[in-house]
RNA sequence: GGGGAGAUUCCCGAGCGGCCAAAGGGGGCAGACUGUAAAUCUGUUGCAUUAUUGCUACGAUGGUUCGAAUCCAUCUCUCCCCA
């Protein structure tokens, strides 16, 4: 089975400009790609993650990636699928951005092999001369056919900005530069990136005569369509400073059941038979064996097999036997916080951060939310002692599946 | 450039000058039920104190009024139609 196949397999391919091309290109290992990487967040996050493993996948096949950061594509911002214009960045924030994302991103593709290259397109983006470029790219563009791309449908009732238009000839000139620069023939990308990907293959044939290819790979999202990699705390970072390795582990361990099996193949690096056989036929309870493994492999990919091992244990101590994990999230509270020994349950929370606010607090210990140690507390007004601190920590349980240790420093 | 509509709490969206911390929905959080799942049901959802209440909030700034999210003026921004 080809790495064409493969990616079938898991699902991963959404549109492809030409199916037959394509997959002799890249199982024969021919295919130089690109995928472009705006730099909208000082961290990747798993949609990113998707984009760069399936790279990860097509370049152990013996094909070259060229990972591309958009310093450039940045400063204008992708009006592809949204309804608003995005938030202006300063170039600064832009470049404090790529550079968190060129760390990241080497643990992912291995630039050291050859023809593995990251570029940055405000290399050649930033320093255009404007009349000069719309004589040679922009004139290759049509503005009937860009207003009726998919992508804009939403933003035409809504208004859309000759400002953003922009972005797509931007990018499809990216394309052109690195098809010329290091012969890259394939642009791949998430599945809302189709329209702009064409652009690009059309200017690449215009402008040089050659033809390149395109493919999208699915987008991560739940059964219900809803994107994944979004916590009501907001994204999952591939930072560990952002989303620690627990909490990451944590949000694939409770995915849906309609969703673990197209995670597991598409997120992970096991072999789709193993996916298959090993939990293909799961059903009820059962699953959860399989949301264990997704939560463990995608925590060992992207942190490491140690920090996955302790989010493993922690999560199994804390809620297979109730018990403290070293590994388990941690809270601390200061000594001085506390009166005579004491200190309100509800301060307690808010130093901890365990509540945002007073009030907030309030409600959970009302609604019975909170249980300290063992005991449910359920009065707001109740404080908390020191000697309630064996050896140093008390386990404060908000909700039912979060759990802290609470530290006495 | 001309004409019109609008800006409300996390999002969408109602809102007679006092009864508006603001309907309703979504989302979130918590409880019940469960499998660390989903669906369902219940509660809750600005901050601070809870007995009362205080403070901050309805694009911005001023004004009218005993009293404004609601009226007036100016400004900023957005959308629609025409050119």
């Amino acid at each position: 089975m080809g790495v064409f196949e493969d990616l079938k397999a898991r699902g991963l391919i959404a549109q492809l400009t030409n199916e037959d091309s394509i997959r002799e290109l890249m199982n024969s290992g021919g295919a130089t790609f690109y995928i472009g990487y705006d730099a909208t967040a000082d961290s990747l996050h798993v949609g990113h993650y998707l984009q760069l493993a399936t790279s990860a996948r097509l370049q152990q096949a013996g094909n070259k990636p060229i990972v591309l950061l958009g310093g450039g594509t940045t400063m204008v911002g992708d009006p592809s699928g949204r309804n608003d214009m995005r938030k202006i960045m300063t170039r600064e924030i832009i470049n404090h951005n790529a550079e968190c994302f060129k760390k990241q991103m080497a643990k992912f593709i291995d630039f050291k092999k050859p023809g593995a290259v990251m570029a940055d397109n405000a290399d050649w983006l930033l320093d255009l001369n404007y009349v000069s470029f719309l004589r040679e790219v922009g004139i290759h563009f049509s503005v009937n056919r860009m207003l009726a791309a998919e992508c804009y449908k939403s933003r035409l009732e809504d208004g859309l900005t000759f400002f953003e238009l922009n972005y797509m000839i931007m990018q499809s000139y990216d394309f052109a530069v690195l098809h010329d620069k290091y012969g890259c023939n394939m642009q791949c990308g998430g599945d809302d990136q189709w329209s702009n990907i064409l652009g690009g293959i059309d200017l690449v044939r215009r402008m040089y005569g050659d033809e390149v290819y395109g493919a999208t790979f699915s987008l991560l999202t739940t059964s219900e369509g809803k994107k994944m990699g979004k916590s009501q705390s907001g994204a999952i970072w591939l930072d560990p400073n952002k989303t620690p390795p627990y909490d990451f582990f944590q949000y694939w361990r409770n995915v849906e059941d309609a969703d673990v099996m197209r995670c597991l193949k598409m997120l992970t690096f096991l072999p789709v038979e193993q996916i298959d056989e090993e939990f293909g036929k799961l059903e009820g309870k059962d699953l959860n064996r399989a949301k264990e493994t997704l939560a463990y492999e995608l925590t060992k990919t992207v942190h490491g097999e140690e920090e996955a091992n302790k989010a493993l244990a922690a999560a199994k101590q804390v809620f297979e036997s109730a018990g403290v994990s070293d590994d388990m999230p941690t809270k601390e509270i200061a000594d001085a916080d506390f009166e005579n020994d004491m200190i309100g349950l509800l301060d307690l929370l808010v130093k901890t951060d365990i509540a945002p606010s007073k009030a907030e607090a309030r409600r959970l210990v009302e609604q019975g939310g909170i249980i300290l140690g063992d005991i449910k507390v359920e009065d707001a007004k109740a404080t908390v002692g020191k000697d309630l601190f064996d050896n140093g920590f008390v386990i404060v349980k908000k909700g039912k599946k979060n759990f802290y240790k609470v530290v006495l420093k």
